[in-house]
DNA sequence: TTGAAAGCGATACCAG
DNA sequence: CTGGTATCGCTTTCAA
């Protein structure tokens, strides 16, 4: 049995003090960089590791913490917020504050919101960076304040951002082309909607769609994909346009949460029970789509579990100073009309009574049921 | 922003010293009935919330846990032991020693392993029962006793287990239901294999499918179960029997693992390529199938998380006293071969380097990635 | 049955 | 630049 290490026994063995000790581990200024030097090679080779709760109850420093996201349009993020919320509840120590701050559409106001987490001084920031080419520089200067970003949904490459969170577009893709080249029986004219090609999780969704459909079932055509840049209209209006064109079209892989519009082209032009759909997410209006089988089955991507991920990571990293890894990669979730019910009960659940009062050993009587996404 | 109460307040308010009060919350002997009472109440209305902080770095008892599995001849084993271990090690305050206690066979010494953790006087226990009815009493004892056992993978009914974790069994096999008849376009014989229907989640499993199929795809027809019993020669023989009987049969859905006898006599009997298997788990032996599309899908139960998820629980109800949930319900992974590689990468990045060196922000060059089951 | 007090290990401040 | 020390809230003796 390894007895712990601890601030003392590294000053004793260098007949310091541990204030020296503890200022040259942080460093804090004021150490000459000789001590300093001398007691972070002890505390290595004696294999130091910071005592968590006596760090906690010494430094009861509130953890300031900004969310900033889109507004509650699509259920989406308020999902991602919930699973923020809930993992900050659940983590011991409750001494985080969470400031959210929400922009209304896409990239509009996000760099105002992250401007102003900044200048409010907190101490670490999730994001959504819906336009990371306006918030490059923000987000590299926060890196330089030593200030953790962690990115959710979708990435910020090179902005010195400490992790991100996001569903594995590549599964998601792959799995899309699977299906609907078992659906179709291996054969059909098949299209894929998008944002935009210029987004990364896009792109690598529509990759991953096309290299497995032309792996696995080469007899299948993939047409043009749509780029909707996010507009419902134009959704609306390239999918009449695509259906138009090709009115032989038997699947349509809708990679983002704009699936009802090019439902409502579909049908549209009469062609809703002709063209198996594979959608992305799960939300309100996407359920009677589910349940008539106009959608044959949805990929989840589980934005409690995103939200929740993504406190854990920057929590992590600001209580520990480590961070255990800098892309957390969800495997999404397969729904269809089959465990639809099981989904839905379950956000039911997570979002209804407030964690639901904590039971004693002895008084357990009745079950409740936490469903993990 | 309310200040938090602590102990001191709740003995100020009542004229008592702190040693009391403590002594009061934890049922400890030495106290009055009267001054407990008072005690408890003041606490309640206080809203007295423990500084587990506080609490963890006074009192650092090792907390011992008995982890009772089975063998790993199975891979599913192997992933939940790595999950709890993987859990105890994430938890912040790592006071946790883990013993494990396994057992060869279902039903084979598992009593003996559960009275021998019993005996050495651990904290709490994490089994798997496998054969609850003899697990029953000593359960009991435990729970009489106010030591903890949390199931994973299996229910035990009415033995004071503290929580559950397992997978949505309604939620596989109405998965299963729906995507057999997606990929058979809604007709044909189907049938379902599984250990006993004795085994509360086998028989869930077979009565979601089996509702699932008559709901959605009403022409289809299921046919006469397979009880395999846990012994691979029952399930080949009896695979082989039915395939005899229905040389039309269009598909199969394997609730557990095993899933390889039944590959194996449709080989035998030719039929291979005319059946859709449904499978579940994932482990070596199947990768090949599933690559050369033999099996159309299997139904990952996501064996870490469940190890992850019943180490919390416990260690939740061991830290705070309190409970999370009684049960804990994991949506299943669907993995096709066209997102297999994804699962397979995780799994190997996962097993490989033991959380390879956490890193501090500023070098963060190279990025590692989590894959979250 | 109860009160008083000594830690637990890191932090932060004040003297030197 | 560095040493000393009070503090955080709870647990756990030891006296009374």
């Amino acid at each position: 049995m390894k007895r712990k290490v601890k601030l003392l026994d590294i000053a004793h063995e260098l007949g310091v003090s541990t204030g020296t000790v503890h200022r040259a581990l942080h460093n804090h200024p004021g150490v000459s960089p000789m001590t300093k030097s001398r007691v972070q090679q002890m505390a290595k080779t004696l294999g130091y590791r910071p005592n968590l709760a006596a760090r906690y109850l010494s430094s009861r420093h509130n953890l300031r913490i900004s969310v900033n996201t889109l507004q509650g349009t699509t259920s989406f993020w308020d999902e991602v917020r919930a699973g923020i919320s809930e993992e900050a509840r659940a983590l011991v120590m409750e001494n985080i504050e969470i400031e959210y701050r929400t922009y209304p559409r896409l990239g509009e106001g996000e760099e105002e919101a992250f401007e102003a987490a900044l200048k409010s001084g907190v101490d670490g920031i999730i994001t959504f960076p819906s336009r990371p080419q306006g918030l490059l520089s923000r987000m590299r200067r926060a890196s330089r304040n030593s200030i953790p970003v962690v990115c959710v949904a979708t990435d910020a490459p090179n902005t010195g951002r400490l992790a991100v969170v996001s569903i594995d577009t590549l599964a998601s893709g792959a799995l899309a082309a699977d299906l609907m080249g078992s659906f179709l029986g291996g054969k059909g004219k098949v299209a894929v909607t998008l944002s935009s090609l210029v987004i990364t999780e896009h792109a690598e969704k529509h990759k991953a769609f096309a290299r497995t459909l032309h792996d696995l079932y080469p007899q299948m055509q993939l047409q043009e994909t749509i780029e909707d840049h996010d507009i419902e209209t134009e959704a609306y209006e390239k999918s009449t346009e695509l259906f138009k064109k090709h009115p032989d079209l038997a699947g349509i892989y809708v990679t983002t949460e704009a699936s009802i519009p090019v439902l409502n082209a579909a049908r549209g032009a009469q062609m809703l029970d002709k063209i198996t759909f594979i959608t992305t997410d799960l939300f309100p209006a996407l359920v009677p789509e589910i349940r008539s089988r106009a959608v044959a089955a949805t990929i989840y991507q589980r934005p409690r579990t995103q939200g929740r991920m993504a406190l854990r990571v920057l929590h992590e990293f600001l209580a520990e100073g480590e961070c255990p890894s800098f892309q957390v990669t969800l495997a999404p979730h397969l729904v269809m009309r089959g465990n639809l019910d099981f989904f839905l009960q379950r956000q039911l659940l997570e979002s209804g009574p407030q964690r639901a009062g904590a039971v004693r050993l002895r008084g357990a009587s009745s079950d409740m049921v936490e469903y993990f996404g």
